[in-house]
DNA sequence: CTGAAAGCGCTAACAG
DNA sequence: CTGTTAGCGCTTTCAG
């Protein structure tokens, strides 16, 4: 068992004076003489005395922690984003506690749960790709916890968010695949209740417009992110009577999927295909050839909902805010065709 | 802020009776009446009532957490065994506080510290890189708070481990490697004060060993974890008069950063140069040509842990128990040579 | 069968 | 300048 922590009782007994003596003359109050206060700072450090944060928090109604909700662990954009948030809430005191929901409307649900019953003091969620119900964000900010969404957002009117210009990053890939002359190109999109899902689509429709290019549904696929339906949706495309030139998929995985089953079809990228991804991960120059991705400011991402985070607990009632963080297209082998056509 | 939630005293209030009939009736205490357990029940499911956690904590002096320290968290690894441990704490009704070392003696250090004032009921930790001093870890154990290290260990005598058969799956690579008719066979470590570092790299002596092959110890290169100093390390053996025609590393990531340069150097894997991974990430599959790695199972690895963990917050002062997990070699189009030759 | 009281560690009035 | 008291939400004796 853990031993019991040095307390204030200890402190204030073995200096033969009282408890709240030397609570005050730990944070400096103007009322305790100073050799009071240095004797008692003295024996504290000495002690390793450190506050019970749960006496604390019981007092004050507060526990530093903020729960945190993504759909899965092991992606890297997650796990950075993450990071961003930890950095954030570090400077302000505070822990992070995360959950994954799995993708799962009901896991997302539980964890919320769970986490209240913890008593974290908010959350900062990207919503599971599942949920189309949003009653359990509704109930969050009814209890008035403040609530931060970030990438897959709902709710706006509401709740502050965090996203990445979803929209402008697809019109630019789209045209960006004209410039290297492609004129079929496709989109693997994901499930359409997702925000992110639908600026993609817009993006890459906008796109097409800029481009002259007349929109053909068959270009127009749809996964569940899992790697098995991105290359099952890639198969569909590849297989159709006059297949697409280029593709690109709402995220990294997805494409990596699509790249391998684009080498099943035995066609070659960028000779064949033109590929890019979204969300730019470390792997994308791993790959051969490497990957034209969207780079996402995942860090930064995370840091800004932390941001939006602490104006929430510090601003009853504030405002909901959007940040729309900008990304950059980062052309690498995937989608460059050397020797041009037409 | 955040309302005020629902306390026993309220339901007590509500229902005109004491806090302590509360308090009894929701634990179905046998000495509250069948009605009046009823009652209460029926009102707190009506309130939302759930106890506070700090309230109990502060009572129990227990806080239901557990500090997890990592060298990093964007590394597939990583985020994978927390899941696994994730999924244990949950089932025990614990929550997981998430820090990252960076790889930094320093941070880990700060993290041990931070999480000590959190009063976090015990510790799982993977070493950082840079940790050659052990008193942080020392003193954890001194205050008789329960500690796991898993995959970079140390302090065996006094700490439970989980870690994988490094030795036996660097052995089985560098036979692998015979096997596919590779003679110079090369190996880029990590630090060598990391436990992993030094039973890989035993592993591959006792390789060289069983094959008949003499150690070169400029075969035997070093880097710090990172993409460039493992493009570092594969650039010098290339460089080598006489150049290896086989490497492994001690993980993924330094083997893809080892891939890229392979390829600037106008080699072919598996053609001129066999290669083989550590970790078995996802991204295995999609380079190209495909990774032989070492799969490691890193959600069990985490489970594992945990349970750990559990034991030891159950039962006092047991003895450190030692779990190496199998790994296994999935080997790919990266490590095989086709056309033989010798 | 139920209530009152103490105490976990801490802060903040309120008294001296 | 310092001590006493009450109270944050809960469990647990000890008394009825």
């Amino acid at each position: 068992m853990v031993k019991r922590r040095i307390s204030l009782k200890d402190i204030a007994n073995e200096l033969g004076v009282s408890i709240s003596t030397v609570s005050r003359g730990l944070r400096d109050h103007p009322d305790i003489s100073d050799d009071m206060i240095a004797k008692i700072k003295a024996l504290a450090g000495l002690r390793h005395y450190s506050p019970n944060p749960m006496a604390m928090g019981l007092l004050k109604q507060r526990t530093r922690m903020i729960g945190v909700i993504v759909p899965d662990l092991v992606t890297h954009f997650f796990s950075s984003v993450i990071s961003g948030i930890e950095e954030v809430a570090k400077e302000h005191g505070y822990f992070v506690i995360i959950s994954s929901s799995y993708e799962s409307y009901q896991k997302e649900k539980e964890n919320i749960e769970n986490l209240m019953k913890a008593r974290v003091e908010g959350f900062i969620i990207c919503l599971s790709q599942e949920t189309t119900d949003y009653s359990h964000f509704e109930q969050i900010i009814e209890s008035e916890i403040p609530l931060v969404f970030f990438d897959r957002v709902c709710l706006k009117d509401k709740v502050p968010t965090v996203t990445a210009d979803s929209f402008e990053a697809a019109r630019r890939i789209t045209c960006h695949f004209f410039e290297n002359n492609a004129r079929r190109i496709a989109y693997i999109s994901g499930p359409e209740q997702l925000s992110i899902s639908d600026e993609r689509k817009s993006g890459y429709l906008m796109g097409l417009l800029d481009c002259g290019l007349a929109f053909r549904p068959e270009y127009l696929e749809k996964c569940n992110l899992s790697t098995e339906s991105a290359a099952l949706a890639t198969k569909r495309l590849l297989s159709l009577p006059n297949p697409p030139d280029a593709i690109f998929g709402i995220n990294d995985t997805v494409v990596f999927a699509a790249m391998k089953e684009i080498r099943k079809f035995g066609l070659k990228v960028p000779k064949d295909i033109l590929l890019v991804g979204f969300t730019d991960e470390f792997h994308a120059t791993v790959v051969e050839p490497t990957l034209t991705s969207v780079m996402h400011p995942t860090n930064e991402m995370g840091r800004v909902a932390a941001g939006l985070f602490f104006e929430l607990t510090e601003n009853v009632g504030l405002l909901p805010k959007s940040v729309e963080l900008k990304t950059t297209l980062v052309i690498r082998e995937s989608s460059v065709r050397i020797g041009e056509m037409i």
